[in-house]
DNA sequence: GCAGAATAATTTAGACTCTAAATATAGGTC
DNA sequence: GACCTATATTTAGAGTCTAAATTATTCTGC
């Protein structure tokens, strides 16, 4: 649809050796989705010839991609002892940041996924300035390396979570005053830091990453990822790609207003106060709490105890997240709903609720289902954005340690 | 994000070979998308050199896809007069099949998308079987071929809208009763007469390929296109590409009774009749209709002299569509949202009323346009959805009256 | 121990493609 | 007619793949 480019004149000069970068991908891929192969079983999966094969895996292995196993053979086999490649999980390691309003996560993985480090920081200040956020998250960065045993020259890739529109550039969206002007610093700053390449991305977008990767939604192409909690925000799969729109808005919801005639955009924490608050004050009970101090697990609590105005909340809530969700099973018509954020704990037993109300309100209603990545998925979600980027560009990337030129 | 596929085995054998497909791509890319060139235009187009250039064009004109001009020099030139390459785009032809509920239009175009050929044709019953739909569609698309002097042989694809969701693999999704026998009938069938490579799509999503590529979103990458009419339905376009949903039903509007308390889905040209019948019972004027001669063209027409209830009507149909744009910006944001569909007459004096009260409702406003494409939309998209699979199957295809093995 | 079977690695020959550099060609200019 | 210019064609060299032939390693059975 469309052109993309002026074809040929950027994409590097063409030749025989962009074959060895189709063959080469074609291995890299299944060393990197399996366990070690043997050099015939990489001759099955990837349709080569044997000869190509070995001379792929032993460019890979001097590039640091890939090392060559010894295998220790369990019974006895015949015919000569096959070679065997793996891939080089430790060639270099990720990193995946969330960076949120108060304070930071900073995940620290191998090149296959595994996590090896953790750390997280707070800022102090409430409303930190940039300088204050950058040190915060460098330093919680650097920390999650040593917790991994691993260094800063050794990332290939930071993926990096923040709570604003992010455009497919990378940028934050524009009219963002908050991030307008830190984004830029971020991703800059971190390279002049540590010489890191830094992905930067709406953390929505990294959560449905997270679901697709890890969670719910495993393996499904068309996906939305709804990260309720104080904020309210969605992540949008299509056909596997991530959805920005024109200025990485895409994914907001705060078309509730229109939907059910709230003012504005509401997370469903404040909405759980405000209507418990209101219950509350209308002496409906609420196990007897001042309408001031109701508070979101108050109103879940409440509600656990049988509380019949607090379990009246419950239900308005569902009905707000069943009408959200049925906006996009309508429009979008994913195969999965995954409710994420703060409000997950909860979100599981508003389940039954908003998928009766959902089948009423779409024909094409959405599987529901709660995340159970707990408070990880935005950091897991940088991470697989970090792996995505290290494979797409693995075989223009000097690993260190490897002896190409 | 996840792996597409088990990589090698499928995708054909590697070899030299590809590098000629690369460089063929890029070359014929460029014809394609331009004039005839002179080989030395190619290469600085391209970035090849000047050999390959000249082997890939003589053997593109060995396949059929392109030809050697001869040039006609304009003044006195210097140096050895070079050799000119054009993109044959009459190596064949696509058909865009526009199939509505009570009638079918076809459109014929060369490879460059010039329209050589129209006819339409109408279906004799109110509810036709699915043989007498088949009958009708074939014949009407050669009808169009004899107008562009063409021949069934000579497609080389074709487009074909329906107003049913449609998904990926080109099935009319499941539970649409209606469609849902037929849709396997239309492709398999015309290829079984004809030969021809049939492409089912969703009409809305047509709609939106023609807007992109002549319409009011030329150029855009991020697009979303509401047909109004008697039904309603949007072909969504993000990042270039078309959104479908896990079963096709991607871009479906009937959260409107979300939106604004209607109770299920209503094309605008339905509410326009209910709205003005309503104002016309309670005796506020419109013309002095009886409520049940109100039409949606009834209604216009009275608004156009001043009506002040017909004038409530276009009111309410302005805020009905400025909440459903909004809710796609919000949710989508993009760059544009065209109005098309039998609304799209009626819709420019709408416009400044829709814009003004989309502001109101989203913090990311899309412009706001409506389609100038008639009622061709639909066929134009068909056209440019065979054009590009034509285009992606290029080098695959052998092209009638090719010399290529 | 040793021939033979089984499996895999390595080598060799052949084909195709690209680039780069050298050479040839077709016009115009003086 | 010699020269200049822009282009075309040819030639040499390098990289990549496949396919087929050759060599290597291990186990089995005697």
């Amino acid at each position: 649809m469309v052109k993309t480019a002026r074809s040929g004149a950027e994409n590097g000069p063409v030749g025989p050796h962009v074959v060895r970068r189709v063959t080469a991908s074609a291995v890299l891929d299944e060393l990197r989705s399996g366990g070690p192969f043997t050099v015939s079983e990489l001759v099955d999966l990837t349709g080569l010839t044997r000869a190509t094969v070995i001379a792929v895996c032993e460019d890979l292995v001097r590039r640091g991609w890939a090392e060559e196993h010894v295998l220790e053979r369990l019974g006895p086999q015949r015919g000569r002892p096959p070679r065997t490649f793996g891939f080089r999980a430790d060639g270099g390691v990720v990193v995946g940041l969330d960076i949120g309003a108060h304070k930071t996560t900073a995940l620290v993985a191998d090149l296959r996924g595994e996590i090896l480090g953790t750390a997280s920081g707070a800022f102090r200040d409430s409303e930190p300035g940039a300088r204050e956020r950058l040190d915060v998250v460098s330093s919680t960065a650097v920390a999650a390396l040593r917790a991994a045993s691993s260094a800063p020259e050794r990332v290939l890739a930071v993926g990096a979570g923040v709570a604003a529109p992010v455009d497919r550039s990378g940028h934050v969206a524009e009219g963002s005053d908050f991030w307008e002007m830190f984004d830029v610093g971020l991703a800059a700053a971190l390279r002049e830091r540590h010489g890191w390449h830094v992905l930067l991305e709406n953390d929505a977008n990294l959560a449905a990453l997270a679901e697709q990767w890890l969670g719910a939604a495993r393996g499904l192409d068309d996906v939305a990822v709804v990260l309720a909690g104080e904020r309210l925000g969605a992540g949008l799969i299509e056909s596997g790609r991530l959805l920005r729109g024109r200025n990485g808005a895409a994914g907001e919801l705060a078309f509730l207003g229109l939907v059910d005639g709230a003012v504005g955009p509401h997370g469903i924490a404040q909405l759980a106060r405000e209507w418990g608050a209101e219950a509350a004050a209308q002496s409906r009970g609420l196990a007897g709490l001042a309408p001031a101090d109701v508070t979101a697990e108050a109103v879940f609590a409440a509600a656990d105890d049988g509380d019949p105005a607090a379990e009246g909340v419950l239900r308005r809530l569902e009905g707000r997240m069943a009408r959200v969700i049925a906006v996009l099973s309508t429009l979008l018509n994913p195969e999965l709903v995954v409710l994420g954020g703060a409000i997950a704990p909860a979100a599981a037993r508003l389940l039954p609720g908003i998928r009766l109300e959902l089948k009423e309100l779409t024909e094409t209603p959405a599987e529901v289902e709660v995340s159970a990545l707990e408070g990880e998925a935005v950091a897991l979600g940088a991470v697989r954005r970090a792996l995505d980027d290290v494979a797409e560009r693995a075989l223009e990337i000097d690993l260190p340690g490897s002896q190409a030129g």
